[in-house]
DNA sequence: CATACCATAAACAGCG
DNA sequence: ACGCTGTTTATGGTAT
């Protein structure tokens, strides 16, 4: 694989001149409870013309996030599907039983072309459905518990969760169902809840994780799935990861991880305009680029990375509607 | 090398 | 009696 530095070629689409100040405005919105969100990550079909909607679905190498999964800031509500609970914090996995499955480690939906896919490849072979999952019992256990209605569950229905999620565990000897009882057990993250004397279905607890140790959970969750998933990071580091789910769909094991690896940075120097001084993106006056495996990517405030075609899909999309409002404002006063 | 973390195995007790 | 659940101990591998 080669990995030598490349320089951007004349046209590279990075180097189009793309209003930073339009760019960031457009990828950034406040969460209620302060936090920065990307508008749009990908932005939310609903708000882009059709034909863009589709372009970025299923182009974007990003997880498809939809920030009413997490947040209830308003401008997040004008985003979100209208039966999405709203969540008080950042680290809620609600968008995981959403979507009815877990974190699955799957590749991302590529936009490039066949003789760019073939140079994401790995070298070596890719684990087969049956290799094990990269996540620790912990985590498996936490993410059945987060995935469960009640977000509790009886070792039964945790052992179902895995198998369901995870056929690894199905063709796998019962050795693990003893490790998964031995974690519940061992770890102080999960306390076990005594079924009401009434409920006299079943025996054993119901187990849930404790609040306390959540983050630490999530965070280790997030660093394993990051891990094989590096076009994630930077978005994981600062919100929940929405990923591409499967709905039970078990095919994720099947695709596992592609590991890709960050081939060397750039940093460009972009043209500054005066309407581009409040830009944090201009205060640099370069433009940080990402390569990995020949692929570039725009690195945003917060370390947020774009793929470039993305980044001129938003631009294209912000353009319009920018453009829209102004007509609308022009209707409106006239 | 020490330490922490994790996976795995096994023994055992309690319960339905 | 049997199987499931829960606890505990032991051991080995791996990463830091």
């Amino acid at each position: 694989m080669e990995n030598s530095p490349q320089s951007l070629p004349p046209s590279s689409p990075c180097l189009a001149p793309f209003s930073g100040s339009l760019l960031f405005s457009s990828l950034q919105q406040t969460c209620s409870n302060g936090c920065l969100l990307p508008t749009s990550f990908p932005p939310s079909p609903a708000s882009l013309s059709p034909a863009t909607a589709e372009s970025i679905h299923s182009s974007s190498p990003l997880p498809h996030y939809t920030p009413s999964q997490c947040c209830d800031g308003q401008n997040i509500h004008s985003l979100s599907p209208p039966s999405v609970p709203d969540q008080d914090d950042l680290t809620c996995l609600s968008w995981l039983h959403q979507r009815g499955n877990l974190l699955p480690l799957q590749p991302l939906p590529k936009m490039a072309p066949l003789s760019q896919l073939e140079s994401l490849q790995p070298s070596h072979p890719l684990p087969s459905a049956s290799s094990k999952p990269p996540y620790s019992f912990s985590s498996l256990i936490f993410m059945a518990i987060e995935d469960s209605p009640d977000k509790r569950l009886p070792v039964k229905g945790i052992y179902e969760w895995i198998m369901n999620n995870f056929p690894y565990y199905k063709m796998a000897s019962g050795g693990w169902r003893n490790s998964v009882r031995h974690n519940l057990s061992l770890s102080k993250s999960f306390c076990r809840i005594q079924k009401d004397k009434n409920q006299s279905v079943g025996k054993g607890s119901l187990w849930c994780v404790c609040p306390e140790y959540r983050p630490a959970l999530l965070e280790v969750l997030r660093k394993t799935h990051t891990y094989h998933n590096p076009f994630a990071h930077s978005f994981l580091l600062s919100t929940p990861s929405p990923q591409p789910l499967t709905n039970g769909n078990p095919a994720f094991s099947e695709n596992p991880p592609c590991p890709l690896t960050l081939d060397h940075e750039e940093l460009v120097p972009m043209e500054v305009s005066e309407d581009m001084e409040k830009d944090p993106l201009s205060d640099s006056r370069y433009i940080e680029l990402h390569y990995y495996q020949s692929h570039q990517y725009l690195v945003l405030p917060g370390d947020t990375e774009l793929d470039l075609e993305t980044v001129e899909i938003l631009q294209l999309d912000a353009e319009a509607q920018e453009a829209a409002g102004s007509l609308l404002d022009l209707a409106g006063s006239g």
